[in-house]
RNA sequence: GGCCACGUGGCGGAGUGGUGACGCAGCGCUCUGCAAAAGCGCGCACCCCGGUUCAAUUCCGGGCGUGGCCUCCA
């Protein structure tokens, strides 16, 4: 099956072949650990995590390399640690600051059913990398140095007339654009509006490295130097897709193409770019002085994490979606209902309707439509069911067995099990004895506890009653 | 100001040059002591104005609205 993704260079969605079908190459754009992730960070990670399921379901598990990096380094993350820890030395406070940080992204990610990636490299790490490819950009001529300064001359590049890609067509703005909206207080030491910063003069205090290019004083990276930097070590100089949000698009993945082509004198760095769209909380934009910044810590407190995931894949990736409660309820009772139907459903091949919709760019709209209608077939035949289940382990859900997902939803409401079973009984005493006045009133009093009876039959034709929580 | 994306029924959300999305909610029926749950069925749509066309929600142009980017925000 061909599989086409949108490419956000081309414009269109084009057809995808990998470089290399034994090692199918992916980089996406990772945190910068500082804080929580909010729900908007978790877009990039789910979506980009199903299309390395949908790779490596294509390709063989083991014939896909996804990198996602961890940006360690970063001005929020020295003003997050001189905050927090005031009592340590800025770079012990520093690498307290990314661990706990990391790890609590990786508790939410994993909760959100996502696969960890083939590589999480860290940006300090990989600063050796960084000045290798500052100084190859430099000795191109696409570089210069500039008051302890290295910058990236994007007019250069613009000149060299080569194979090179036109700085600006991922962002599809010229550098006539750019410099007409550059900012007034530009750099003195910047040769034109337009260059930015692959290395520059750490301050007092700061994390600082020996810094390229003969600069004799320390320094640290610019902002887009780790990515090429990292992209290149673990999947070289040229790979298959490029991920992140959209907002990345410029100036981010913009630089970081430049860098990477301009050190390889090559046409390409990711044959594909993909970005996700935007995410808004109950219509408004998210942003901390409207008090609607929502972090994933927070919603998994009151959902399941496969919820938050399944609310996410309903829109299309590129589509912006408006993240509300209403859609979180009707995402948890899909959920609850492909639970009690399919989660003790073992074996069985994912259902190709669902692969044909996620290789349209995606369309995982389009895939839960089929995942409804393999719902309806599941109840026909054991073999639909298994073909059900499978489909859904493939996207990542299914991960509990319907007890735990039962139980888990019991414990967060905080209700009695054994209570509500022995008034279950009583109700069926009286049921028994057609004291409908006192069963009526036994449901009324659950009703009130937020318990919703479901009365029917078993195969010897007595009757059973069992219960569930109400949202 | 420049560039870009989006605008579908009560709600969410695909898709298409010409009768079906799908899901939730709603309504009806079956089942039930009555309900609920479940099963079956039903209705309701394509921002506005032009243009192209036998035919436009779909293509083109304009407008309006919402959102994003324009140097460190997914």
């Amino acid at each position: 099956m061909q599989l086409r993704l949108y490419d956000t260079l081309a414009r269109e969605k084009r057809p995808f072949t990998p470089l290399d079908p034994e090692n199918v190459r992916m980089y996406v754009c990772g945190p910068t650990v500082y804080d929580f992730a909010h729900i908007g960070n978790a877009r990039p990670v789910i979506v980009f995590d199903v299309l390395f399921r949908l790779l490596r379901h294509l390709y063989g598990a083991d014939h896909v390399t996804y990198v996602r990096n961890i940006t360690d380094v970063d001005d929020k993350i020295n003003d997050r640690a001189a905050r927090d820890f005031p009592g340590l030395p800025l770079n012990q406070a520093i690498r307290k600051v990314t661990e706990v940080t990391e790890k609590q992204f990786h508790e939410d990610v994993d909760a959100l059913g996502c696969l960890r990636p083939t590589v999480e490299p860290r940006a300090t790490e990989y600063i050796v990398e960084m000045r290798t490819l500052i100084e190859k950009l430099v000795a191109g001529g696409f570089a210069y140095v500039a008051e302890d300064h290295v910058l990236f001359s994007p007019q250069a590049m613009n000149a060299a007339n080569s194979v090179l890609p036109r700085y600006g067509a991922l962002a599809n703005r010229s550098l006539d654009e750019m410099i007409a909206g550059a900012r007034v207080d530009v750099a003195p030491y910047k040769r034109d509006a337009t260059d930015f910063v692959l290395w520059k003069p750490a301050k007092p205090g700061e994390p600082s490295w020996p810094s390229p290019s003969g600069i004799k004083t320390e320094g640290r990276p610019g902002w887009h130097i780790e990515c090429s930097a990292m992209a290149w070590k673990h999947l070289g100089e040229q790979f298959d897709i490029h991920g992140g949000g959209i907002d990345l698009v410029f100036p981010h993945h913009e630089n970081e193409l430049a860098q990477s082509c301009c050190a390889f004198h090559s046409g390409r760095m990711a044959n594909i770019w993909m970005h996700n769209g935007f995410l808004q909380v109950e219509g408004d934009k998210m942003s901390k002085s409207l008090g609607n910044f929502v972090t994933i810590r927070e919603l998994l407190k009151d959902w399941p994490g496969e919820v938050l995931r399944l609310n996410m894949l309903k829109t299309h990736y590129r589509s912006p979606i408006d993240w509300t409660v209403k859609g979180m309820e009707e995402s948890a009772k899909t959920l609850d209902d492909w639970y009690a139907l399919a989660a003790d459903a073992n074996g069985g091949e994912p259902s190709q309707a669902v692969i044909e919709a996620l290789c349209d760019d995606l369309n995982t709209a389009q895939m839960i439509t089929s995942l409804h209608g393999l719902r309806n077939a599941a109840s026909e035949g054991e073999l639909n069911r298994t073909e059900f289940a499978a489909s859904l382990h493939l996207l990542g859900f299914l991960s509990e067995t319907v007890a735990e997902w039962k139980q888990r939803k019991q414990q967060a409401s905080g209700i009695d099990a054994k209570r509500v079973d022995s008034l279950i009984a009583d109700r069926t005493a009286a049921r028994a004895r057609k004291d409908f006045k006192e069963s009526d009133r036994i449901r009324d009093e659950l009703a009130a506890m937020g318990i919703v009876l479901k009365d029917g039959k078993d195969a010897d034709g007595n009757p059973t009653t069992t219960w569930e929580i109400a949202r």
